[in-house]
DNA sequence: CCCGACACTAAACGGGAATCACCCAAACGT
DNA sequence: ACGTTTGGGTGATTCCCGTTTAGTGTCGGG
């Protein structure tokens, strides 16, 4: 008897086709409202309201939140990756080839913060140990193509001062922490962006590769 | 029973003294709890056990947990600070000052991963907008304690491009962004940390600045 | 016709930050 | 000596979070 005064049940039940689409209403929901809202923001019973289904469904389709937020950021670093596989097959000097590269990605950090903060600024705090296993194999393999071109270099022996391997990380490590600057401080007193990157890339290409 | 337990209220008071020496206790026990377990890991509850006093007791003396978080930050930017302003000071080339703060930065930021991870990687998420203003305004200060040479530079026409201002927040974010990824990233296959350093330093300064 | 599997739900749990309504003891004024 | 103030302190409570548990209605075979 209280069931039937709370649930009417019958008509109110999600039209929705059923089975697995279910899954992809759920990441659709919760992109939205992590682009929007953040990490913090993206809470569980918010994206189960917006998919017009209880909290507890969600556990069905996904272990916890954080595969849900990391299922999200694959498709995120699947189009950088893409980027980058085609950059890779341009036929350019592999300087150009890495240059083009470090602007898609200081980009993509910029048009996707919130992806971007959850992926690669992720304290261990909120992301939780090794949950991150896909997505850091898409980021492995997004470097793996970022480093090719740079042992290129290394092997032509053009490099002024350490490995291949070192500089690939440092040229990664200084456009990273730019863009997360300029995510995470948005206030202050920036110079331009476009000038910022390209103080970065041209500084940096010119410290370490000898032409 | 589980009264007289829980309270033996006369001689189990806390024998301190009254008064504001109670603030320096928390202040000590969450750096302690906050140093060793990140800003997730120090709890309001936790550090209020540590002190022996109860939760609460501690919005008496903060305004919230963020309050008590920044204010321990405080200090640790302020030996940042401390020794930058001893670099400024030293009779030496403008180019040898802003190397040794910077590996003065790094280390400081290795040294003290969740300092270094609250204050300059902190989403908004986490810490939510303008409770920062002092510990902003001390990072102000290092900042401008290091752009000091960097303009000297500039005005003596030895930068290869862009204006001072530029530089200066380029070397920064470069540097971030390195010990950045080290904290939060540690498991990855780095090159030897000093190696790392290094290149970074050489390379920016080499492509920025004309000897 | 029953039986399990499925998609889902309400309710609850434990734990976070923060707030509320008190309480007690020492300090003070007269 | 005795109210009164007041400041440090408390336990219970609120609200939200992620997650778990136990159960419910529907469905497609055997």
């Amino acid at each position: 008897m209280t069931v039937a005064l709370k649930k009417p049940h019958k008509s109110a039940r999600k039209p929705k086709g059923d089975g697995h689409l279910r899954r992809g209403e759920i990441l659709a929901a919760a992109e939205k409202i992590f682009i929007a809202e953040g990490y913090a923001g993206a809470t569980i019973r918010k994206i189960a309201d917006a998919v017009g289904v209880s909290s507890t469904a969600l556990y069905m389709h996904f272990r916890d939140k954080d595969q849900i937020l990391l299922e999200i950021s694959d498709g995120a670093i699947g189009q950088l990756l893409a980027v980058n596989v085609d950059i890779a097959h341009r036929p350019i000097d592999a300087v150009a080839r890495v240059k083009l590269m470090l602007e898609a990605y200081m980009r993509f950090a910029l048009d996707n913060p919130n992806t971007y903060q959850l992926v690669f600024c992720g304290s261990r705090d909120v992301i939780s140990k090794e949950k991150q296993a896909a997505t850091a194999e898409l980021g492995d393999r997004c470097f793996a193509e970022f480093s090719g071109p740079i042992h290129e270099i290394a092997a032509a022996g053009r490099l002024r001062t350490g490995s291949g391997e070192s500089a690939a990380q440092v040229l990664w490590a200084a456009c990273h922490g730019l863009v997360a600057l300029l995510i995470t401080m948005p206030d202050r007193n920036w110079a331009p962006r476009e000038e910022l990157m390209k103080v970065t890339l041209e500084g940096l290409l010119h410290g370490l590769v000898t032409d």
